[in-house]
RNA sequence: GGGCGAAUGGCGGAACUGGUAGACGCGUUGGACUCAAAAUCCAAUAGUAGCAAUACUGUGAGAGUUCGAUUCUCUCUUUGCCCA
């Protein structure tokens, strides 16, 4: 028996496929569309095993859509600008472009080994002036229509890279390269007004039934829409000051108010400006990073003004006003009342200042008497020392009235908060798109003319620099619009705002005059099915939402304001660690298992420790090389093993053992294939045998549903059992009549997974008719005879081969002659008998 | 601290709308083939008792609804993710 030889069959199906260009798309009305994406890739060398889910997954399902009939459109391009391609160009004195299209090259290679239903003729890379040309474009049409702004605002500032760091560049207040103490530094940027949308973003959530709950959870918060008041306290001090503005989400526990504290930033911080010990504050605040956790974790510091603020229902009251570091200008108005019995932030900086501590909320399970001690109490309950409000349930109706009564008195008036800020775009990097700005002598900012774009990046720069590497090139930073002077903005956008539209690019890729045509987005429009990791479940989702609106927002390019109809999160692919006596870490291939010990095959004397399994990294060196897989075992192999174990939307474990036999079970079918050639060609003409008929359509109904609802470990299982059934039925020769057709179809099923398998087969068999997925006979999986359950006290005591259809009393009579039911019956009293049609009787009977 | 999810054999995991729990794979054990090993094939594999037929227990723990609960409700435990 010749060997399936997965190399030659592989490579023959990846260049037939190309050369007939099968996988190319083309607008056409006449059919149904299907528009699947996968997040495109980072070209950061090779592809990882997460690509490899990522785009297996995506394949399946585009295979599946194809065959039944939908006009598919699965394209793949580049992530291609960002800070890897920098940094591994200044380390190995390179140009960023060129590593970044060799890594292209060789991912691309690596792709198309996967044997991915790609229409590479689409392909595009962000990093392209012909993509990026058009964004340039589109941040202008967005500055006119004023959604783009620039402001100052904080950014992490390391002070020796003298460079901006993103917040996951910052590890412990330390920046990840220097290590040096990130500082928050003021600096000019570019913002897209994202939060304008707040509340449609937010609306747009409903229509997405298809997304994960946990997704649309995560945006809401990330959104963060409160209800709230806002209130004008009044002012008593030695300053020009009469009132401060405050947003707050508790108005109801005013009467527990003890200290207002404001922003560093706040417009009163201009009388301390001179002040030495509120500079030395403020340079103590910056600090402490930017984010909300480094805030929230950080210690509360505050700085007291010689002015007080009057509590608005108690104007008896006056508290103390401090600048504080865990305000921030972005929130409400940089100001927030402090109720320290009823937020832990306020309580610790009450605790510190020896501020009043007046409990205003009972837990219901408390008496009036209620006194908060060790920490704030922000459970519901019942309002108490609050006067008129005394007795409300709090929180929920307590804050309602307390509104309506600040409106009433005019003190305050309702208001809605939400937690999403603008998004900056400003990175001060080379590789990245450039900003299509310029700004006179007077500093101010003006568009590029249309007819000067694109803004081209400058080739041959001087990456050794500190800073950004634009700044030093001044041929082309200086440039003359009109015969007059400026100078170019040289921050480049953020890579999030070309991964924002992409998916538009994909449905017109060589269109010249726009970054996308009407006509095809139309068509195209929206993505049907978005599969990617859960990691970008909130940034680059919502981002692309963003966009979505932005573009459109007054000239009505979209009929749709949602991209992706449907999203799909995978899961990543972990394996074991390993680390040898000094905790240095070790690869599986530097690691040996014998019987249940793991040894060091660089010294096979010394230990090796196992850890637990985690997310393939680099940093951990638990990687599998995917290319190195492809080579050993085939892609058909690889597609299987990576569907089989887990639930797509769970991790995986990566499994030696599960790897070779799924590359077993390819080999186990061609030997199979060739048994049933060989049947196929000594057909008998003998009675028609229903068996393999159900069978088969069994197959089809279980495989449909399953491919639907993203089961494809539950499709594996039903493979290796049409293997088992096969197996099985050929071996007892029965007849063999419809064997053809059937198997045909069996193939087709296949074929989604294991593409390049079920092609050689079908060209083995001369099948070349018809290969559309096959629809399934609900009667012909419904046969006569079925199995059907016999329960005596709600226990299962038999199984029975009955008819189908078969009634109660048929059933009972059938009872009175098995013995392993009537030896429970025997002289006992029947109470009540339950009967489920086709599948069970309970007789209850008294013990 | 808040929000959301999860918990099923030695392991990964199946189970329609409440109706046979453990599909399928891995691992393990036994056997066949072999001088031997690998590969391959066959068989067994939730636990307890039993030669067996079979019986009892069993889906994180405890309760509830139901003729019947992995599935629905409540409480708790552990755990994961996100936000703080």
């Amino acid at each position: 028996m010749e060997r399936y030889n997965f190399k030659a069959v592989e490579n023959k199906w990846q260049k037939l496929w190309e050369e007939n260009k099968v996988f190319q798309t083309n607008l056409d009305q006449d059919k149904e569309k299907f528009y699947c994406l996968e997040m495109f890739p980072y070209p950061s060398g090779k592809i990882h095993m997460g690509h490899v889910r990522n785009y297996t997954i995506g394949d399946v399902l585009s295979r599946y859509k194809k065959l039944r009939g939908f006009n598919v459109l699965h394209p793949m391009g580049w992530d291609a600008f960002g800070m890897p391609a920098e940094n591994a160009a200044r380390e190995n004195k390179l140009d960023p472009k060129e590593w970044t299209n060799k890594n292209i090259f060789t991912m691309k290679k690596q792709l198309k080994k996967l044997g991915l239903s790609i229409d590479w003729e689409r392909e595009i890379s962000t990093c392209d002036e012909d993509y990026y040309k058009h964004q340039q474009t589109f941040f202008l049409e967005l500055y006119k229509k004023g959604l783009v702004y620039r402001k100052e605002n904080y950014v992490n500032w390391d002070p020796i890279d003298q460079t901006v760091l993103a917040n996951e560049q910052v590890i412990d207040g330390k920046g990840w390269r220097s290590g040096a103490t990130v500082e928050r530094k003021k600096l000019s940027q570019w913002f897209f007004n994202i939060s304008k949308f707040s509340q449609d973003l937010l609306d747009g959530l409903e229509e997405l039934d298809t997304w994960p709950n946990k997704v649309k959870t995560m945006q809401k918060n990330w959104i963060g829409k409160s209800f709230g008041c806002e209130i004008d306290f009044k002012v008593h001090g030695e300053l020009p000051v009469k009132n401060i503005k405050c947003f707050t989400t508790r108005p109801d526990t005013l009467f527990g108010f003890s200290f207002l504290a404001l922003s560093v930033d706040h417009e009163i911080s201009k009388f301390y400006e001179n002040n030495d010990e509120f500079i030395k504050f403020k340079e103590e605040c910056s600090k402490t990073g930017t984010t909300e956790e480094a805030i929230a974790v950080g210690e509360k510091i505050g700085f007291r003004t010689n002015i007080v603020a009057e509590n608005p229902l108690n104007p008896g009251q006056k508290v103390p006003i401090f600048f504080a570091n865990f305000v921030l200008m972005e929130y409400g108005f940089g100001a927030v009342f402090g109720c320290p019995a009823h937020d832990q932030r306020d309580f610790d900086f009450a605790k510190k200042y020896n501020l009043e501590i007046k409990t205003v909320v009972r837990p219901h399970s408390e008496k009036d008497n209620f006194k908060v001690s060790k920490e704030a109490f922000t459970g519901a309950g019942i309002i108490i020392n609050s006067e008129f409000l005394n007795g409300l349930d709090a929180p929920e109706k307590s804050i309602i009235e307390t509104i309506s009564i600040l409106e009433k008195k005019k003190l305050g008036k309702k208001k809605i908060n939400y937690r999403l800020k603008d998004w900056g775009v400003s990175r001060q990097r080379y590789w990245g798109c450039p900003i299509p700005i310029a700004y006179n002598d007077k500093g101010e900012a003006h568009p590029i003319p249309a007819e000067m774009l694109p803004v081209k990046l400058p080739e041959n720069i001087d990456l050794s620099v500190k800073g950004n590497p634009l700044d030093s090139q001044k041929d082309w930073k200086e440039i003359t619009i009109d015969g007059k002077k400026f100078v170019r903005e040289t921050d480049t956008l953020d890579t999030f705002v070309c991964s924002s539209w992409y998916y538009l690019r994909f449905c017109s890729p060589k269109e010249t005059k726009y970054g996308f045509s009407k006509n095809e987005i139309d068509y195209w429009m929206p993505v049907d099915q978005y599969i990617g990791g859960v990691e970008h479940a909130i940034l680059h989702l919502l981002y692309s939402r963003f966009f979505m609106r932005a573009l459109d927002h007054d000239n009505k390019n979209f009929d749709i304001k949602e991209p992706f109809k449907s999203l799909f999160t995978q899961g990543m692919v972990c394996h074991e660690t390993y680390k040898d006596e000094n905790n240095n870490w070790l690869s599986p291939d530097e690691v040996e298992k014998i019987g249940n010990k793991f040894i060091n095959k660089n010294d096979r004397n010394k230990i090796v420790k196992v850890g637990p399994s985690e997310s393939m990294s680099k940093s951990k060196k638990n990687v599998i090389d995917p290319e190195f897989i492809i080579n050993n075992y085939g892609a058909d192999s690889v597609r299987l093993f990576i569907l089989s174990d887990s639930p797509p939307e769970k991790d995986v474990q990566w499994s030696e053992q599960g790897m070779v036999s799924s590359y077993k079970f390819i080999q186990k079918l061609w030997i199979m294939h060739k048994e049933i050639k060989e049947k196929i060609l000594n057909e008998k003409n003998v009675n028609n045998e229903k068996e393999i008929e159900k069978f088969t359509n069994q197959l089809i109904s279980k495989f449909t549903k399953n491919l639907e609802k993203f089961n494809y470990n539950v499709i594996i299982a039903n493979m290796y059992e049409t293997y088992n059934y096969l197996t099985s039925y050929i071996k007892q020769n029965k007849n063999l009549k419809n064997l053809k057709e059937n198997y045909k179809k069996i193939l087709i099923c296949f074929s989604p997974v294991i593409p390049h398998f079920t092609s050689e087969c079908f060209e083995d068999l001369d099948i070349t008719y018809d290969i559309t997925w096959p629809e399934y006979d609900q009667t012909k999986i419904e046969t006569e005879a079925i199995k059907f359950v016999i329960q005596i006290n709600s226990k299962k005591r038999a199984l029975l081969n009955v008819k189908k259809d078969i009634n109660e009393d048929d059933i009972m009579k059938l009872l009175k002659k098995e013995k392993i039911v009537s030896k429970y019956l025997d002289k006992k009293e029947i109470n009540k008998v339950i009967f489920v049609k086709n599948r069970l009787i309970n007789i209850l009977i008294n013990e």
